[in-house]
DNA sequence: CCGGGTTTTCGCCTAACAAGCGAAAACGGG
DNA sequence: CCCGTTTTCGCTTGTTAGGCGAAAACCCGG
């Protein structure tokens, strides 16, 4: 018998470095510092359903892009007193929103986090680093970009959630080859100091959707060209 | 307020095919059926701790070579009666142990389950599913195979796993390349019809880890060759 | 309206890797 | 000692990531 809670790292690129959503914890324990958004698993709702209940206080739902699971948290004393066994979420807002946050909620770098409650930070940590596996082997990134945008813009979102600069010609032409990107054919306006025109892009699909090329040890497949087919 | 279990699906190659291990239900609900081993989470280890701790009851535990987190299922009516929540687990067992069962214990195929309980079924395909993504980009192999092998007996572990036949020149190639696999100097004996005898590799480390040529955007780093380094 | 500065886009090239094929190597058995 | 069998290795090909620079397309000031 053991409470279970749901938690989300909710992650958004914002001037340029990846950032999580925190609110600041007014009571003991562990008073003054931050923690992620969540509560307690209610008793006619899943996981999922619970994790996306509790951030539509902070956030508005329909501004989340993406919400995975991404593992339990459930050493015995994770959090003072009563057992508590915690589902921790992944969770994407796109660049090109600015939620209304309450009053003791805030983003703040995860590079720099600021002093958090319990075992926040390693969530926080997996979420991160999950979301950098990601980006190299799925859409992930229609989850943080807006519907559409430029190139540039797109290379900013990469390299701030990847933690390095990406050449943005390498991404136009991956993401192009494994079609996950799709120009709307209309451009944007230069910039203030003039320039090309950027093309608009879209992902071609808005839900999450992985790249096989990654998958070695292939059979040939009907669909793919089918190298050549035959096998001892 | 909810009970919180642990399940595990323990895979193992067993005679040309990925098998799960499996206990008989004795009792309702779900008598007869077929579910996986685990338990109640108890009240001072965490989820990992437990799980391991239950399989101990139905195999060896030094005979568990891998064992991760998969996913929470949590779905309100998932089990009759009161709530629970589980933690479901991937565990594996290498194709060179033939573990002791007890009698409501048995192997069965993953492609072909017996009719098995609650949502276990879900979970099973989940680990396959799991199992079959991380053999492709992880060394995730050593956790299938003996301490030595042959590449013909890597091969047919890979077949079985993933479910189509793979090259055993590729597959050497490839694990080699990656510097997942090294030879032991040794040969095994030769089958009954003769044949060149093969050589015995072992996995260069045995606990999981990730190779990252899967990871594409990648920065040029000081320890790779660095094809050029220069940023704009 | 023409040229300089800026930003984007595209084409060409290279490197790395997966994958197929066939020849050679290394055994046992008649 | 030749033959069938199994393994291993080298050669080659196709695909993808990645680097570099030229051309394209805009703004603005003279």
């Amino acid at each position: 018998m053991a409470v279970h809670e749901v938690l989300a790292a909710v992650l958004q690129v914002r001037s340029g470095s990846l950032q999580v959503l925190l609110w600041q914890r007014a009571l003991d324990p562990d008073k003054g510092r931050w923690s992620l958004p969540g509560g307690r698993l209610g008793p006619a709702e899943d996981v999922e359903t619970s994790i996306r209940r509790q951030l539509a206080e902070k956030v508005d739902v329909r501004q989340l892009t993406h919400v995975e699971q991404l593992a339990v948290f459930s050493a015995p004393g994770r959090v003072p007193g009563e057992r508590v066994v915690a589902t921790a979420f992944l969770g994407l807002v796109p660049c090109d929103v600015d939620p209304v946050l309450p009053e003791d909620t805030a983003w703040h770098p995860v590079a720099a986090l600021p002093e958090s409650a319990f075992d926040h930070d390693a969530i926080v940590q997996k979420a991160r680093d999950r979301l950098r596996a990601k980006l190299s082997y799925t859409n992930l990134g229609f989850a943080l970009a807006g519907r559409e945008f430029t190139v540039s813009t797109l290379r900013e979102l990469y390299s701030a959630a990847l933690g390095y600069r990406v050449s943005a010609t390498n991404l136009q032409r991956v993401l192009s080859r494994r079609g996950l990107l799709e120009p709307t054919g209309s451009t944007a306006p230069p910039g203030p100091s003039g320039g090309r025109p950027a093309a608009l892009f879209r992902f071609v699909a808005r839900g999450l959707q992985v790249t096989d090329p990654f998958a070695v040890f292939r059979p040939p497949s009907p669909d793919r060209p089918a190298r050549s087919a035959r096998w001892p």
